[in-house]
DNA sequence: AAGATCATATTTGTCAGACAAATGACAAGT
DNA sequence: ACTTGTCATTTGTCTGACAAATATGATCTT
């Protein structure tokens, strides 16, 4: 395990993706003690304070567990802060099993129904406002990145409409990961507004507080972008 | 800022605790600059390299931010790791208000009925025994102690069942820092298997592996409690 | 021989001091 | 007024040392 030679980064950044891929990735396997600090700095050719630092930051994601005169071993993955954005980017760069992608579908499809029902429940008029006009430069769109851009700005102001920062970090976190394997989905580019009637649907519920249908508005613009990503995954 | 006096953990642990709670109960408010690394450092009476390791942490968990000459600041709680334990725990310590505690509940009832249709799709027939053992382990309980016992042991089998760490870390998560503000549920000792019918239609839906049942059984358990849990507040 | 007790070595935890690198602020020059 | 360059300040990194905890094995006791 030496670092890396590139990268401008941090010492102890470089350091904490270097170790927190390895061991995410199963490289080092849970139970298995690692080398000690000294030996460990040297193998990285870091100092033992910055790999220090790093091990502190791995420690709080749950990934390691330090003891005096024991050392360090790597902890059983149900100890893992699965949550944590690193350890979700690490895992998908760990060329993942399909079911993982699986399973982070699954977490989107609990997430943004409850999401939008909790826009429709608490959304402020500004708030409704801040989607509106993220739909209508949807609309108004004339290419794909203008597009990608407004759909993104909707899906951030549904988020801050919610009124509950855990809904909105923990959508956010899934995003980002799911953003790893799909390309935006509407890579057809002549229909890319495609989805417009959807979103549009969404709006209204939301509009007219009605969490119900903003939920059956939102599952049927999943089924209906399930099968568009079918066509577009970008690297096994 | 000083250290607390007490405490035998690690030093750089209750540093992280005291500054982390610091920032997350607002003492520290977003975008105020830390005193440098230096003068923190012996404000809190620990050397330079105790304070940046528990820094690191914190920077990991997204409280903080910190920039060469600049020093450090506190971010704007729109980055913070809303979904980290620790903040999560800081955030309950820090007498909440009670809206907080809504939204911890609003994500309960997101999860909860997710979670049993999750595993009335994917259990396997050992996790379906292990969630049967826990809910006769319930229904045998002489006391209230052991009947809490048997209820852990029953959501932490539900849990297993559903095969996807993320949702059971989630869950985890919240239920953790539920349990801060509320007692057990079945406080009035004398019923407090009220809830055995409904752990038992949970289970059967399980069993049969019919989800949208299992959500509903899980629902009409969610709402029964709910109204037990406002009896039972501990503080504020 | 078996068990309890203690010494020791190893590993993390903590400290102190130094220098490097980055960068905002300010002065000087055009 | 604008650019350029120096400087001071703050984080980043390194080094070496000692303290505290504890697993291991040796020693002592029964």
């Amino acid at each position: 395990m030496a670092l890396k030679a590139g990268g401008t980064r941090n010492l102890h950044a470089r350091v904490i993706e270097e170790i927190g891929e390895s061991i995410v990735s199963g490289v080092l396997r849970p139970g298995e003690p690692l080398p000690g600090e000294s030996q460990l700095a040297e193998q990285m050719s870091v100092s033992r304070t910055v790999l220090r630092e790093a091990l502190k930051v791995l420690a709080a994601k749950g990934l390691i567990e330090t003891r005096q005169k024991t050392g360090m071993r790597v902890r059983d993955p149900t100890f893992w802060n699965h949550l944590d954005a690193d350890v979700l980017s690490w895992r998908c760069a760990a060329m993942p099993t399909e079911d993982f992608v699986e399973k982070l579908v699954e977490m989107r499809e609990i997430i943004e129904p409850a999401a939008v029902m909790a826009a429709a429940r608490r959304r402020s008029p500004e708030q409704l406002n801040a989607i509106g006009v993220a739909l209508d430069a949807m609309e108004d769109a004339p290419d794909l990145d203008a597009w990608a851009a407004a759909d993104l700005q909707f899906h951030d102001a549904v988020l801050v409409a919610t009124n509950n920062e855990l809904l909105s970090s923990l959508f956010s976190v899934i995003e980002t990961a799911l953003a790893t394997y799909f390309v935006m989905s509407a890579r057809t580019a002549k229909n890319f507004k495609y989805s417009l009637p959807h979103h549009r649907a969404v709006y209204e519920a939301i509009r007219r507080r009605r969490p119900n249908e903003a939920a059956v508005a939102m599952r049927t613009m999943i089924a209906d972008s399930r099968a568009n990503m079918r066509k577009g995954k970008r690297r096994g």
